[in-house]
DNA sequence: CGTGTTATTGACCAACATCAAACTTAGTGG
DNA sequence: CCACTAAGTTTGATGTTGGTCAATAACACG
């Protein structure tokens, strides 16, 4: 059920992850190479952390998807976030002791469990660590912002078109999708929950972004014929992701 | 044009402001006190730190109110957060170099610059400091989280309901509204920037919750004759402000 | 080969946008 | 103090986006 490692490939991604948006020097990736590990398995469909919690640990996503929501009291759902290999989503609970939300998965996912005490020895050695953890929820926070736009603001073939991009981004960065093709792990009703939209909407949306050629393939794995073309359709400005340029973009 | 004093009324502001969220030692205190302020006055609607800057100081809201947004490419703005006296909405810039977003003025606003440098010699001389500006960031995250979910989730009719909310926990807290007021310094433009409606609708939505009794008087000065009941229309939960228990909490 | 989830389709309806105009208010200069 | 102006508020009429309900079809899994 568990086991402890060091420098696993669980320590890699997580390093990886952060080089995506900070430089490390090699004093810092061996203080992260050797932070205690505890591999656990998730069902899909699941909850790793659930509102009113007060963790002890947080969670390095190694392998799966999972997504950061919130439930209403008339059972509705929104997601507010997707999160893959080499996030941590709850490391807000070093600072935010009492979860408001949950983290749930998607597909059957893969986590290490940090102890709170570790990241905070880290740091303490370390000290530019802080800095690099601290940048990461706050480029959560971005996303959280442009989302609230996207909501807010634009249409549902947009937002779909939105979301479409945003994955992509994500998902490359880490080795998950390529310019060629999207394996896209979420269902419409998860894509609804996310964008504020009902999940037979979001079908028909679907269907219009495929007639009009914006995106194509059948079942969860996309391709996308001209990225430029849906990236300029969804107004969407990778900026705000606040990736260090990727090694092998696409951008025009 | 710029002053510089050494706990002034600014600085009290900020401490009291921290307290809310955080317990503060005396030597904590001290270090804040002493940190260098320089005083600004901006007009009503004019911006104070612009997308694409690379700010070298944060600013300290003293007076009047502000808020944070976006402008879309056709021109339509999106509100994501409204800020007011001891809010430092650029905190960000610390570990977030480049603004992704605008924070302008909605009244006349006086605010303090603190170099950049002067936070984290204060953060080098008290730690804890550091997690106290990190904590503040995070619930920054929270609340655009919660907005999400009225923006994505909530009808016309609650996310009006749950702006006013949300506004009156945070005035009261800083005294600047009581049980039986809440002077909204904010338009119904503005209203509907925030929350994703046109301000014809606002309008209206206002009116139906003026003749449903959950807000009485005119202007822009609001009375409201049951908060506990506008608070479960709106479904509103203040858990996500993280604030501590208020002192003169108007909890059921 | 059932059983449960997801995707798809159709019919109908409500919430909210848009457009345009009138009205109110606050501020400004004479 | 009064006209003039600009911004905000209010109202009405009309159209569209996207929700809801309900049923069927396509999968995936054991």
């Amino acid at each position: 059920m568990s086991e402890s490692v060091s420098s696993s490939r669980a320590h890699e991604q997580f390093i990886r992850r952060l080089e995506l948006i900070a430089a490390l020097t090699q004093g810092e990736r061996e203080v992260l190479g050797a932070l205690p590990l505890e591999l656990r398995d998730f069902p899909e469909n699941s909850d790793m952390v659930s509102e009113g919690d007060r963790p002890t640990h947080c969670l390095l996503l190694v392998g799966g998807f999972a997504c950061r929501y919130k439930t209403l009291t008339d059972g509705q759902r929104t997601i507010m976030d997707f999160h893959m290999a080499g996030d941590v989503p709850d490391l807000l609970t070093l600072h935010l002791p009492k979860m408001d939300h949950n983290v749930g998965t998607l597909t059957a996912v893969t986590a290490a469990f940090i102890p709170h005490r570790a990241l905070n020895e880290a740091i303490a050695a370390q000290p530019r660590l802080g800095s690099v953890f601290w940048r990461e929820t706050l480029i959560q926070s971005a996303i959280f912002r442009e989302w609230l736009v996207v909501v807010g603001r634009r249409t549902g073939h947009q937002r779909v078109a939105h979301l479409i991009c945003d994955m992509h981004r994500r998902m490359t960065a880490i080795g998950l999708a390529s310019p060629a093709e999207l394996p896209l792990p979420i269902t419409q009703i998860e894509i609804g929950d996310a964008l504020g939209l009902s999940s037979v909407h979001v079908n028909r949306v679907l269907q219009d972004l495929r007639r009009d050629g914006f995106i194509a393939g059948q079942g969860r794995v996309l391709q996308i014929p001209d990225w430029h073309r849906l990236e300029q359709f969804a107004e969407f400005d990778p900026a705000y992701l606040h990736l260090k340029p990727m090694p092998m973009a696409d951008d025009h």
